[in-house]
DNA sequence: CGTCTTGCGTTGGTGGGACCAACAGTCTAC
DNA sequence: GTAGACTGTTGGTCCCACCAACGCAAGACG
Protein backbone atom coordinates (compact mmCIF):
# COMPACT_ATOMS: atom_id res chain seq x y z
CA UNK A 1 0.00 0.00 0.00
CA UNK A 2 1.42 3.24 -1.11
CA UNK A 3 2.12 4.67 2.51
CA UNK A 4 0.49 7.64 2.07
CA UNK A 5 2.72 11.30 2.26
CA UNK A 6 0.36 12.63 4.26
CA UNK A 7 1.46 12.44 8.08
CA UNK A 8 -2.23 13.62 8.77
CA UNK A 9 -4.40 11.46 10.92
CA UNK A 10 -7.35 14.19 9.14
CA UNK A 11 -10.75 13.47 11.00
CA UNK A 12 -13.47 14.21 8.51
CA UNK A 13 -17.09 14.14 9.40
CA UNK A 14 -18.49 10.71 7.86
CA UNK A 15 -19.84 11.02 4.62
CA UNK A 16 -23.94 11.42 5.53
CA UNK A 17 -23.33 14.14 8.15
CA UNK A 18 -22.07 15.78 5.31
CA UNK A 19 -24.56 15.12 3.05
CA UNK A 20 -27.44 16.72 4.99
CA UNK A 21 -28.73 19.96 3.84
CA UNK A 22 -29.83 21.63 6.60
CA UNK A 23 -26.37 20.60 8.22
CA UNK A 24 -24.89 22.32 4.51
CA UNK A 25 -27.22 25.26 4.99
CA UNK A 26 -26.65 25.97 8.91
CA UNK A 27 -22.41 25.82 7.71
CA UNK A 28 -22.63 27.95 4.79
CA UNK A 29 -25.18 30.76 6.74
CA UNK A 30 -22.16 30.62 9.40
CA UNK A 31 -19.50 31.79 7.08
CA UNK A 32 -22.00 34.11 5.17
CA UNK A 33 -22.80 35.85 7.95
CA UNK A 34 -19.40 35.80 9.13
CA UNK A 35 -18.25 37.49 5.93
CA UNK A 36 -20.79 39.81 6.09
CA UNK A 37 -20.72 40.79 9.49
CA UNK A 38 -17.25 41.42 9.49
CA UNK A 39 -16.83 43.87 6.52
CA UNK A 40 -20.07 46.13 7.90
CA UNK A 41 -18.80 45.77 11.60
CA UNK A 42 -15.58 47.07 9.92
CA UNK A 43 -18.02 50.19 9.30
CA UNK A 44 -19.60 50.05 12.32
CA UNK A 45 -22.79 48.81 10.71
CA UNK A 46 -25.15 45.66 10.87
CA UNK A 47 -27.00 43.36 8.19
CA UNK A 48 -29.72 44.95 9.95
CA UNK A 49 -29.32 48.76 9.21
CA UNK A 50 -28.34 47.59 5.41
CA UNK A 51 -31.87 45.48 5.61
CA UNK A 52 -33.59 48.99 6.42
CA UNK A 53 -31.87 51.50 4.20
CA UNK A 54 -32.23 49.47 0.91
CA UNK A 55 -35.51 48.90 1.99
CA UNK A 56 -36.42 52.39 2.38
CA UNK A 57 -34.43 53.37 -1.30
CA UNK A 58 -36.42 50.82 -2.84
CA UNK A 59 -39.93 51.31 -1.38
CA UNK A 60 -39.63 54.62 -0.49
CA UNK A 61 -40.54 55.78 3.29
CA UNK A 62 -42.82 53.51 5.75
CA UNK A 63 -43.79 52.84 9.12
CA UNK A 64 -41.62 51.70 11.07
CA UNK A 65 -44.05 48.54 11.34
CA UNK A 66 -43.78 48.64 7.36
CA UNK A 67 -40.04 48.24 7.10
CA UNK A 68 -40.47 45.12 10.02
CA UNK A 69 -42.79 43.02 7.77
CA UNK A 70 -40.75 43.98 4.73
CA UNK A 71 -37.23 43.58 5.75
CA UNK A 72 -38.60 40.22 8.44
CA UNK A 73 -36.45 42.26 11.63
CA UNK A 74 -38.88 41.66 14.60
CA UNK A 75 -40.40 45.01 15.70
CA UNK A 76 -39.16 45.28 18.90
CA UNK A 77 -35.58 44.72 17.26
CA UNK A 78 -36.10 47.29 14.51
CA UNK A 79 -36.55 50.47 17.63
CA UNK A 80 -32.49 50.24 18.00
CA UNK A 81 -31.77 49.79 14.30
CA UNK A 82 -34.06 53.26 13.34
CA UNK A 83 -31.92 54.79 16.84
CA UNK A 84 -28.70 54.02 15.41
CA UNK A 85 -29.50 54.79 12.02
CA UNK A 86 -31.32 58.38 13.07
CA UNK A 87 -28.58 59.38 15.43
CA UNK A 88 -26.07 58.57 12.07
CA UNK A 89 -27.98 61.14 10.06
CA UNK A 90 -29.41 58.20 7.64
CA UNK A 91 -32.44 58.23 8.28
CA UNK A 92 -35.34 60.94 9.57
CA UNK A 93 -37.89 59.50 12.10
CA UNK A 94 -41.41 61.92 12.12
CA UNK A 95 -44.87 61.15 13.23
CA UNK A 96 -46.86 60.71 10.48
CA UNK A 97 -49.65 63.13 10.60
CA UNK A 98 -52.36 60.98 9.25
CA UNK A 99 -51.97 58.07 11.49
CA UNK A 100 -50.61 59.67 15.16
CA UNK A 101 -49.52 56.24 15.83
CA UNK A 102 -46.80 55.67 13.19
CA UNK A 103 -43.78 57.04 12.59
CA UNK A 104 -42.81 57.75 8.98
CA UNK A 105 -39.11 56.77 8.62
CA UNK A 106 -37.50 58.63 5.36
CA UNK A 107 -34.61 57.95 3.74
CA UNK A 108 -31.61 61.09 3.70
CA UNK A 109 -29.20 61.90 1.39
CA UNK A 110 -26.54 60.73 3.80
CA UNK A 111 -28.40 57.72 4.37
CA UNK A 112 -28.69 57.15 0.46
CA UNK A 113 -24.51 57.39 0.57
CA UNK A 114 -24.46 55.06 3.54
CA UNK A 115 -26.39 52.52 1.97
CA UNK A 116 -23.89 53.17 -1.44
CA UNK A 117 -21.16 52.06 0.53
CA UNK A 118 -22.53 49.12 2.07
CA UNK A 119 -24.12 48.02 -0.83
CA UNK A 120 -20.06 47.71 -2.32
CA UNK A 121 -19.14 45.79 1.32
CA UNK A 122 -22.48 43.28 0.73
CA UNK A 123 -21.14 42.56 -2.73
CA UNK A 124 -17.75 41.85 -1.77
CA UNK A 125 -18.91 39.25 1.05
CA UNK A 126 -20.97 37.79 -1.33
CA UNK A 127 -18.43 37.46 -4.02
CA UNK A 128 -15.68 36.18 -1.50
CA UNK A 129 -18.80 33.90 -0.15
CA UNK A 130 -18.95 32.47 -3.62
CA UNK A 131 -15.82 32.03 -4.53
CA UNK A 132 -15.99 28.67 -5.42
CA UNK A 133 -19.15 29.04 -8.08
CA UNK A 134 -18.91 30.11 -11.75
CA UNK A 135 -21.73 32.48 -12.95
CA UNK A 136 -24.38 30.13 -13.91
CA UNK A 137 -23.92 27.79 -10.41
CA UNK A 138 -24.25 31.28 -8.73
CA UNK A 139 -27.45 31.90 -10.48
CA UNK A 140 -28.50 28.48 -9.55
CA UNK A 141 -27.88 28.71 -6.35
CA UNK A 142 -29.88 31.36 -6.31
CA UNK A 143 -33.06 30.58 -7.80
CA UNK A 144 -33.00 27.25 -5.47
CA UNK A 145 -32.66 29.20 -2.67
CA UNK A 146 -35.31 31.66 -3.69
CA UNK A 147 -37.77 28.57 -4.33
CA UNK A 148 -37.41 27.16 -0.86
CA UNK A 149 -37.85 30.83 0.76
CA UNK A 150 -41.12 31.32 -1.69
CA UNK A 151 -42.60 28.07 -0.46
CA UNK A 152 -41.90 28.15 3.23
CA UNK A 153 -43.94 31.70 3.71
CA UNK A 154 -42.17 34.77 4.67
CA UNK A 155 -42.84 33.57 8.09
CA UNK A 156 -43.95 30.22 9.80
CA UNK A 157 -43.90 30.63 13.61
CA UNK A 158 -46.84 32.51 15.34
CA UNK A 159 -45.39 36.11 13.83
CA UNK A 160 -47.84 38.37 13.30
CA UNK A 161 -50.23 36.98 10.93
CA UNK A 162 -53.60 38.35 9.77
CA UNK A 163 -56.38 35.36 10.93
CA UNK B 1 -56.93 48.40 -13.88
CA UNK B 2 -57.87 45.20 -12.44
CA UNK B 3 -59.14 45.04 -9.04
CA UNK B 4 -56.86 42.67 -7.41
CA UNK B 5 -58.97 40.10 -5.97
CA UNK B 6 -56.28 40.02 -2.86
CA UNK B 7 -57.01 42.76 -0.96
CA UNK B 8 -53.98 42.45 0.77
CA UNK B 9 -51.84 45.76 0.79
CA UNK B 10 -49.20 43.12 0.41
CA UNK B 11 -45.57 44.71 1.77
CA UNK B 12 -43.22 42.29 0.26
CA UNK B 13 -39.59 42.70 0.88
CA UNK B 14 -37.63 44.46 -2.12
CA UNK B 15 -36.20 42.31 -4.97
CA UNK B 16 -32.63 43.72 -4.30
CA UNK B 17 -33.24 42.66 -0.23
CA UNK B 18 -34.25 39.15 -1.82
CA UNK B 19 -31.87 38.14 -3.83
CA UNK B 20 -28.88 38.52 -1.71
CA UNK B 21 -27.27 35.17 -1.21
CA UNK B 22 -25.98 35.59 1.89
CA UNK B 23 -29.34 36.52 3.27
CA UNK B 24 -31.62 33.50 1.68
CA UNK B 25 -29.04 30.96 3.17
CA UNK B 26 -29.88 32.65 6.32
CA UNK B 27 -34.08 32.76 5.99
CA UNK B 28 -33.72 28.89 4.34
CA UNK B 29 -31.48 27.69 7.49
CA UNK B 30 -34.15 29.10 9.99
CA UNK B 31 -36.45 27.07 8.40
CA UNK B 32 -34.43 23.93 8.19
CA UNK B 33 -33.20 24.25 11.53
CA UNK B 34 -37.17 24.67 13.11
CA UNK B 35 -37.93 22.07 10.90
CA UNK B 36 -35.19 19.41 12.07
CA UNK B 37 -35.39 21.17 15.89
CA UNK B 38 -39.67 20.42 15.90
CA UNK B 39 -38.91 16.77 15.08
CA UNK B 40 -36.08 16.11 17.21
CA UNK B 41 -37.53 18.10 20.22
CA UNK B 42 -40.65 15.56 19.88
CA UNK B 43 -38.91 12.49 20.58
CA UNK B 44 -36.38 14.94 22.81
CA UNK B 45 -33.27 14.86 21.14
CA UNK B 46 -31.22 17.50 19.62
CA UNK B 47 -29.21 17.79 16.47
CA UNK B 48 -26.11 17.26 18.10
CA UNK B 49 -26.99 14.10 19.75
CA UNK B 50 -28.02 12.79 16.22
CA UNK B 51 -24.77 14.59 14.87
CA UNK B 52 -22.78 12.42 17.48
CA UNK B 53 -24.53 8.86 16.95
CA UNK B 54 -24.01 9.15 12.92
CA UNK B 55 -20.72 9.58 14.10
CA UNK B 56 -20.10 7.10 16.17
CA UNK B 57 -21.82 4.78 13.50
CA UNK B 58 -20.06 5.81 10.66
CA UNK B 59 -16.56 6.05 11.87
CA UNK B 60 -16.44 3.72 15.00
CA UNK B 61 -15.65 4.11 18.63
CA UNK B 62 -13.54 7.95 19.37
CA UNK B 63 -12.71 9.94 22.04
CA UNK B 64 -14.43 13.18 22.83
CA UNK B 65 -12.15 15.72 21.12
CA UNK B 66 -12.47 13.30 17.93
CA UNK B 67 -15.78 13.55 18.08
CA UNK B 68 -15.79 16.96 18.12
CA UNK B 69 -13.44 17.72 15.39
CA UNK B 70 -15.37 15.58 12.89
CA UNK B 71 -18.92 16.65 13.86
CA UNK B 72 -17.83 20.46 14.34
CA UNK B 73 -19.47 20.54 17.84
CA UNK B 74 -17.35 22.31 20.25
CA UNK B 75 -15.41 20.48 22.50
CA UNK B 76 -17.44 22.12 25.59
CA UNK B 77 -20.72 21.55 24.08
CA UNK B 78 -19.85 18.07 23.84
CA UNK B 79 -19.80 17.18 27.57
CA UNK B 80 -23.59 17.98 27.78
CA UNK B 81 -24.60 15.82 24.92
CA UNK B 82 -22.47 12.79 26.09
CA UNK B 83 -24.19 13.28 29.26
CA UNK B 84 -27.29 13.04 27.43
CA UNK B 85 -26.69 10.32 25.75
CA UNK B 86 -25.10 8.06 28.13
CA UNK B 87 -27.91 8.23 30.67
CA UNK B 88 -30.13 7.16 28.00
CA UNK B 89 -27.77 4.13 27.44
CA UNK B 90 -26.78 5.24 23.48
CA UNK B 91 -23.25 5.31 23.96
CA UNK B 92 -20.60 4.35 26.97
CA UNK B 93 -17.56 6.59 27.95
CA UNK B 94 -14.91 4.54 29.11
CA UNK B 95 -11.69 5.58 29.90
CA UNK B 96 -9.02 4.83 27.63
CA UNK B 97 -6.85 2.68 29.01
CA UNK B 98 -4.20 3.57 26.44
CA UNK B 99 -3.99 7.19 26.84
CA UNK B 100 -5.43 8.72 30.81
CA UNK B 101 -6.84 11.79 29.42
CA UNK B 102 -9.49 10.70 26.82
CA UNK B 103 -12.40 8.92 27.18
CA UNK B 104 -13.66 6.47 24.76
CA UNK B 105 -16.98 6.96 23.27
CA UNK B 106 -18.28 3.71 22.30
CA UNK B 107 -22.17 3.42 20.78
CA UNK B 108 -24.45 0.86 22.00
CA UNK B 109 -27.26 -0.82 20.67
CA UNK B 110 -29.01 1.38 21.93
CA UNK B 111 -27.86 4.02 20.55
CA UNK B 112 -28.17 2.06 17.04
CA UNK B 113 -31.33 2.01 17.32
CA UNK B 114 -32.31 5.46 18.34
CA UNK B 115 -30.15 6.43 15.44
CA UNK B 116 -32.63 4.77 12.87
CA UNK B 117 -35.33 7.06 14.71
CA UNK B 118 -33.45 9.82 14.45
CA UNK B 119 -32.42 9.61 11.27
CA UNK B 120 -36.20 8.84 10.03
CA UNK B 121 -36.83 11.57 11.55
CA UNK B 122 -34.06 13.94 9.76
CA UNK B 123 -35.17 12.93 6.34
CA UNK B 124 -38.32 13.72 6.76
CA UNK B 125 -37.29 17.37 7.69
CA UNK B 126 -35.33 17.58 5.27
CA UNK B 127 -37.66 16.04 2.62
CA UNK B 128 -40.33 18.81 3.82
CA UNK B 129 -37.64 21.36 3.20
CA UNK B 130 -36.72 20.41 0.03
CA UNK B 131 -40.26 19.98 -0.80
CA UNK B 132 -40.50 22.58 -3.93
CA UNK B 133 -37.07 20.60 -5.27
CA UNK B 134 -37.18 18.37 -8.01
CA UNK B 135 -34.11 15.26 -7.08
CA UNK B 136 -32.33 16.81 -9.91
CA UNK B 137 -32.27 20.15 -8.23
CA UNK B 138 -31.95 18.91 -4.58
CA UNK B 139 -28.47 16.80 -5.82
CA UNK B 140 -27.81 20.38 -7.08
CA UNK B 141 -28.65 22.49 -4.36
CA UNK B 142 -26.48 19.54 -2.39
CA UNK B 143 -23.61 20.33 -4.68
CA UNK B 144 -23.37 23.78 -4.45
CA UNK B 145 -23.59 23.87 -0.95
CA UNK B 146 -20.88 21.12 -0.45
CA UNK B 147 -18.58 23.32 -2.83
CA UNK B 148 -18.88 26.17 -0.72
CA UNK B 149 -18.15 24.22 2.66
CA UNK B 150 -15.27 22.97 1.46
CA UNK B 151 -14.10 26.27 0.24
CA UNK B 152 -14.25 27.57 3.22
CA UNK B 153 -12.33 25.44 5.51
CA UNK B 154 -13.89 23.50 8.19
CA UNK B 155 -13.35 26.10 10.41
CA UNK B 156 -12.37 29.71 9.70
CA UNK B 157 -12.18 31.09 13.22
CA UNK B 158 -9.25 31.00 15.80
CA UNK B 159 -10.67 27.50 16.57
CA UNK B 160 -7.76 24.91 17.76
CA UNK B 161 -5.93 24.45 14.01
CA UNK B 162 -2.94 23.39 13.93
CA UNK B 163 0.50 26.01 13.54
C1' DC C 1 15.56 12.56 35.31
C1' DG C 2 13.09 17.29 34.92
C1' DT C 3 10.98 20.75 32.17
C1' DC C 4 8.08 22.37 28.60
C1' DT C 5 4.66 21.96 25.35
C1' DT C 6 0.65 20.01 23.70
C1' DG C 7 -3.70 17.73 24.09
C1' DC C 8 -7.86 16.16 26.87
C1' DG C 9 -12.28 16.72 29.54
C1' DT C 10 -14.86 19.90 32.27
C1' DT C 11 -16.87 24.10 34.15
C1' DG C 12 -18.72 28.57 33.78
C1' DG C 13 -19.43 32.44 31.17
C1' DT C 14 -20.09 35.74 26.87
C1' DG C 15 -22.20 37.78 22.87
C1' DG C 16 -25.37 37.81 19.30
C1' DG C 17 -29.64 36.67 17.08
C1' DA C 18 -34.55 35.66 16.83
C1' DC C 19 -38.37 35.98 19.41
C1' DC C 20 -42.19 36.92 23.05
C1' DA C 21 -45.19 39.55 26.52
C1' DA C 22 -47.07 43.44 27.83
C1' DC C 23 -48.34 48.27 27.79
C1' DA C 24 -50.05 52.89 26.63
C1' DG C 25 -51.57 55.45 22.90
C1' DT C 26 -54.26 55.53 18.68
C1' DC C 27 -57.13 54.13 14.91
C1' DT C 28 -61.18 51.44 12.77
C1' DA C 29 -65.50 49.02 12.55
C1' DC C 30 -69.42 47.84 14.38
C1' DG D 1 -69.05 54.75 21.78
C1' DT D 2 -67.37 50.78 22.70
C1' DA D 3 -64.57 46.59 21.23
C1' DG D 4 -60.96 45.08 18.77
C1' DA D 5 -56.90 45.74 16.15
C1' DC D 6 -52.51 48.15 15.18
C1' DT D 7 -48.08 50.94 16.54
C1' DG D 8 -43.92 51.93 18.95
C1' DT D 9 -41.39 50.72 22.93
C1' DT D 10 -39.40 48.32 26.91
C1' DG D 11 -37.57 44.39 28.98
C1' DG D 12 -36.88 39.89 29.02
C1' DT D 13 -36.23 34.69 27.24
C1' DC D 14 -34.08 31.01 24.77
C1' DC D 15 -30.81 28.99 21.79
C1' DC D 16 -26.44 28.64 19.67
C1' DA D 17 -21.55 29.13 18.74
C1' DC D 18 -17.70 30.25 21.12
C1' DC D 19 -14.05 31.54 24.67
C1' DA D 20 -11.08 31.27 29.09
C1' DA D 21 -9.29 28.70 32.31
C1' DC D 22 -8.53 24.83 35.07
C1' DG D 23 -6.40 20.14 36.45
C1' DC D 24 -4.62 16.32 34.54
C1' DA D 25 -2.04 13.37 31.44
C1' DA D 26 1.16 12.43 27.44
C1' DG D 27 4.99 13.41 24.35
C1' DA D 28 9.30 15.92 23.15
C1' DC D 29 13.78 17.20 24.40
C1' DG D 30 17.55 18.96 27.19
Amino acid sequence: MSPSPTPAPEEPAPARLRAIPSRLLAGATLVADRLVGERLAAEGAHKWHFAVLLTLAEAGPASQAGLSRRTGIHRSDMVAVLNDLGDAGCVRRDPDPADRRRNVITLTATGRRRLERLDALIREAQDELLAPLDPAERAELTRLLTALADHHGPAHPGQDEES
